[in-house]
DNA sequence: CCGAATCGTAATAATCGAAGTTACATGAAA
DNA sequence: TTTCATGTAACTTCGATTATTACGATTCGG
């Protein structure tokens, strides 16, 4: 299947408008991100349920952070989306009838818990704010670069 | 994304093999796993390249194991299948001009290096053996319920 | 030798979910 | 009232696995 590619896109919009002062459209996110606007909406339509974001409509409309970037996490971004599945591999019958598939199920479903485990509580850990902290970080040296 | 079941399928398929005396026919395994018996020698196929089972055609043939239970790992299957992508989850794009993307992606990258090294390394402390003895205790169990 | 059993493999279809597109309704501002 | 922008449904496209069909190649038994 395609990957879900959402997480990455959210927070690269949400560090764009971060960077903005006003509210920015479907369309200038679409353009940026190279898709299309109603998949912007879509997505943004999730946070904006969740209060992270608001959304205006009519002339000067668009989308602006809410929320404390200090506060919101990747993996409360991830809640936000819908818990999308995070492996792309996975037991070929959830509910086996047969001992040896059960076995094989409870194995691989313990180490897939753990990984599962791990990157949640790492995603519960970093923050939008860090994340723009970073891209400042990459930028003044992009800036020392150039000069 | 559709899920890659090939790790669960094979170790269905070795264990059921590894339970029985003499050669297994795809069909056999078809059967057993709810499949065609085309898709079982694409997958064993793979298996037989990398010396871990041999298939022998015509009459009376099918897969045998040739490999140590105590020797093989998840890890080790895992890689024979070609490695499969483990996560369903991704960035939008991987080759970023873009400061802020470059960031989200360094970010989630790390993030997932880190889930799949501990899932990689719980796989490579998996052994065939250990998933058969696994079977065992729960057959007996499932035996001592019946009586 | 012949014929059934069985694997080997290419080619094609079915499937499933994310992403993209089109279309139109709704609401806000100039 | 015209224009800008979101809201949303419906449909298509895309990407990856899995399933199916078809046929060739090999091995065993009689
Ligand atoms: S060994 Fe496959 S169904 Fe039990
Ligand atoms: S912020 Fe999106 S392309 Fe740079």
């Amino acid at each position: 299947m395609k990957k879900d590619s959402r997480l990455s896109s959210v927070l690269h919009a949400l560090l764009h408008m971060a960077e903005r002062e006003g509210p920015v459209t479907s369309e200038e996110l679409a353009v940026c991100m190279h898709t299309n606007p109603v998949v912007v909406r879509r997505t943004m339509g999730l946070l904006r349920d969740a209060g992270l974001v608001v959304s205006a409509r009519g002339s000067g409309g668009g989308w602006q952070i809410m929320a404390d970037l200090e506060q919101v996490t990747l993996r409360q971004l991830h809640e936000t989306l819908g818990e999308p599945a995070i492996f792309a591999i996975g037991n070929r019958n959830e509910t086996p009838q047969c001992l040896v598939e059960q076995s094989v199920n409870a194995a691989l479903d313990d180490a897939f818990a753990e990984a599962e485990a791990l990157l949640l509580e790492r995603f519960s850990r970093i923050t939008l704010a860090e994340l723009a902290a970073e891209f400042q970080r990459r930028h003044a040296a992009y800036r020392q670069g150039q000069a």
